[in-house]
RNA sequence: GCCAAUGUGGCUCAGGGGUAGAGCAAUUCACUCGUAAUGAAUAGGUCGUGGGUUCGAUUCCCACCAUUGGCUCCA
């Protein structure tokens, strides 16, 4: 879009805009640069986001039209293009979406210009009431008393907005309603639920379309079909939500990544532990689980019983921690002891609402590479930085580090669901000293308010899906309240007794979760080392066959992951399947290669290889695989 | 959990109040093949599950289950 920059002259309070088209473009106002001239592109992230926010005014604009007594919410710009919430009656069908769009493309027609003005605070309040926009007077309502109270008007249309906004609904060239959805009014759940419209908006068809075809592009990455297509895992109505059976594939790459990760932390000074999956309720109420988390835990036998005292109860685990503590409880411990650092390949058991389930990426039972650094509080810094340097050394190994973000995720003192444990002071201490780290190691973070853990801020590596939703990969978190709580302490240089500070940490994360962003990321086509079948060996004609089978074991007993496509089918078609199953090298053996002891070797991303030895290819391979290399896919 | 959409052989999908169809895949047979689909034949579905309406339901209604997109929650 480098050719849409426009100059931008416009105005303050109540003035209207003045278009002022320069070559390619529009303009936009900005009701807070009186007399600024600015220019407008579409790579600008605010600019873009002007653009969208006009849109869902459209959008707005079109709804009121077709069923006025509907009731307007909130519609925002975000990433990708815009939303608007609305109160009606029955939602919207897909039907009402083409009814829509057609509205809004007679609004764009019509090209109104976006008119600002300003009242003061009773009469928007009655501006609304009158129109019965309820929500727009509780929002009105709930502005800070000093608040400038604007509106933005289009022709028939008139909403309370913050602006700023593009200079006319003419603009809008290119636009589209992509879903309906539910939605909370302000996010709570308790609210009301609200009827949602995505969409998306641009300045021109052509670069609509691309963003359409990118989508579908996305689809096809989209671990839970082609995870499910390349079987690396499936589903079973009657196993239940949230709990996939890993496939052989699927499990390949999991215990290859378990190996790697547990002799990486090995190497670092961890030791691993194995505890139990389930845990008497009393383990819990330590914790303070039993108090935060039981929603989120699988509490076995009658629900009558979990409350009786006098009943023996039993849990899942949902988290490693209060076991792992055990082995620090299990003798008095001395300042020497520390740091001591515990991992253990866990499976955890979470009672995850039913909506919530998605593919591999949010299951009720997952396996964690999960550590707990029991450490005297002047090793906190040192061994957070371990620990962050071993996560980004292994998301890095992987590939998934560069479309990492950071987030430090703290508690919310205001959370309605007496969410959190511990004092102010506490929380203000972890927090204060994860501030601190994270700044002197120069991480880059957002933070994320409300998004602590119930014992401690955390450090969350978050990853985007291939539709752009973010979710957890690995989390670093400070904890200097559930040592006291389970009564740890150590024996200090002076012979005090001291409370050790938790490192809760994932080095790799949860292994579903990160192979489903793996498949993602590589469309399937995961690295080497990491791959079930590293090679498929394609014999041209069963004469080939007995040669077929000795390359084969000649490379497993090499350490490679070796077949055989021994079926009576052509050779076009065996190098077809072997793409399409994302077989990274094929080795085609015909006469010549029997008759010289040779093989024709393909890579998926280095090309023909030509004719090889046994030897040649498994120096080629075993260099790829011992290297770790990664591919752009 | 909430809002909505979807659910037809392994996969992709068509159909529709009178008890189901295509392509691919599978199986068998023939072909013995040189870098992205050889041909023929066969088999495979109580149309997600359970109720209801009806002479009759896969089709209409209800409930449940699962999948998908959001919301809320979360690794």
């Amino acid at each position: 879009m480098s050719g849409t920059r426009i100059a931008c002259n416009l105005g303050g309070t109540v003035q209207p805009c003045i278009p002022k088209y320069w070559e390619h473009g529009f303009f936009i106002a900005r009701k807070f640069m009186k007399g600024d001239k600015t220019m407008f592109d579409f790579n600008n992230e605010q600019d873009r986001k002007n653009f969208r926010h006009t849109t869902s005014h459209i959008l707005a604009q079109a709804v009121k039209r077709i069923w006025p007594e509907t009731k307007l919410a909130i519609g925002p710009a975000i990433d990708d293009g815009f939303y608007y919430d609305f109160d009606k009656e029955g939602g919207f069908s897909n039907d009402d979406l083409k009814l829509i769009e057609d509205e809004m493309k007679k609004i764009v027609k019509e090209d109104l210009p976006l008119e600002r003005f300003e009242l003061p605070r009773d009469e928007a309040i009655s501006f609304m009431a009158e129109r019965g926009e309820d929500y727009k007077v509780e929002l009105i309502n709930d502005l800070p008393e000093d608040a400038v109270i604007s509106f933005y008007k289009q022709g028939d249309f008139t909403d309370l907005c913050a602006g700023p906004h593009v200079e006319s609904t003419g603009m809008i060239k290119a636009f589209k309603l992509i879903s309906v959805a539910g939605a909370y009014w302000r996010g709570n759940e308790k609210n009301k639920m609200l009827t949602r419209i995505y969409g998306t908006s641009y300045p021109d068809k052509g670069m609509l379309k691309e963003h359409l075809d990118r989508l579908e592009e996305a689809k096809k990455r989209d671990h839970n079909k082609l995870g499910r297509e390349l079987e690396y895992f499936t589903t079973v109505d009657y196993i239940g939500q949230g709990l996939p059976i890993i496939c052989p594939k699927g499990a390949r790459v999991i215990q290859t990544l378990q190996r790697w990760v547990e002799d990486v932390e090995q190497s670092r000074g961890c030791q691993l532990t194995m505890t139990p999956y389930f845990a008497k309720r009393d383990l819990y109420k330590i914790s303070g689980h039993w108090d935060h988390y039981r929603d989120g835990m699988f509490v076995m036998g009658d629900k009558a019983d979990q409350d009786d005292e006098t009943k023996e109860c039993f849990a899942l685990r949902p988290m490693t921690c209060p076991f792992q503590y055990q082995v620090f409880l299990n003798r008095q411990r001395s300042y020497r002891d520390l740091p001591m650092r515990l991992t253990e390949t866990s499976k955890l058991f979470r009672n995850e609402d039913s909506g919530e389930m998605h593919g591999l990426i949010r299951v009720r039972q997952f396996t964690i590479s999960e550590g707990h650094y029991i450490i005297r509080p002047d090793q906190l810094e040192e061994e957070f930085k371990e620990c962050l340097d071993l996560a980004k050394y292994m998301l890095d190994t992987v590939g998934l580090l560069d479309d990492c973000t950071f987030r430090f995720s703290q508690w919310d003192p205001a959370n309605p669901k007496n969410k959190y444990e511990g004092t102010a002071e506490q929380w203000e201490k972890a927090q204060d000293a994860m501030g601190r780290i994270l700044d002197d190691l120069g991480v880059k973070y957002d933070i994320g308010i409300d998004e602590a853990a119930f014992y401690g801020p955390k450090l969350d590596i978050q990853y985007k899906n291939v539709f752009g939703k973010e979710d957890t990969l690995v989390t670093i978190q400070i904890d200097m309240l559930l040592a006291e709580k389970y009564g740890m302490e150590y024996v200090d240089r002076d012979g005090s007794r001291q409370i050790p500070y938790i490192i809760h940490r994932t080095s790799l994360g949860c292994y579903e979760r990160t192979l489903a962003y793996l498949i993602e990321k590589y469309a399937g086509w995961l690295p080497l080392w990491m791959a079930d079948e590293q090679i498929r060996i394609l014999p041209i004609s069963d004469s080939h066959y007995d040669y077929a089978f000795e390359l084969c074991d000649a490379l497993k007993k090499k350490g490679i992951r070796a077949t055989v496509d021994d079926r009576s089918e052509k050779l076009g078609k065996k190098i077809r399947e072997a793409n399409l199953e994302k077989v990274i090298y094929t080795a085609v053996i015909g006469d010549q290669e029997v008759a010289d002891r040779t093989c024709a070797v393909s890579s998926r991303f280095d090309g023909k290889l030509g004719s090889m030895s046994v030897d040649e290819l498994a120096e080629v391979m075993l260099k790829e695989i011992l290297n770790k290399v990664r591919h752009n896919v």
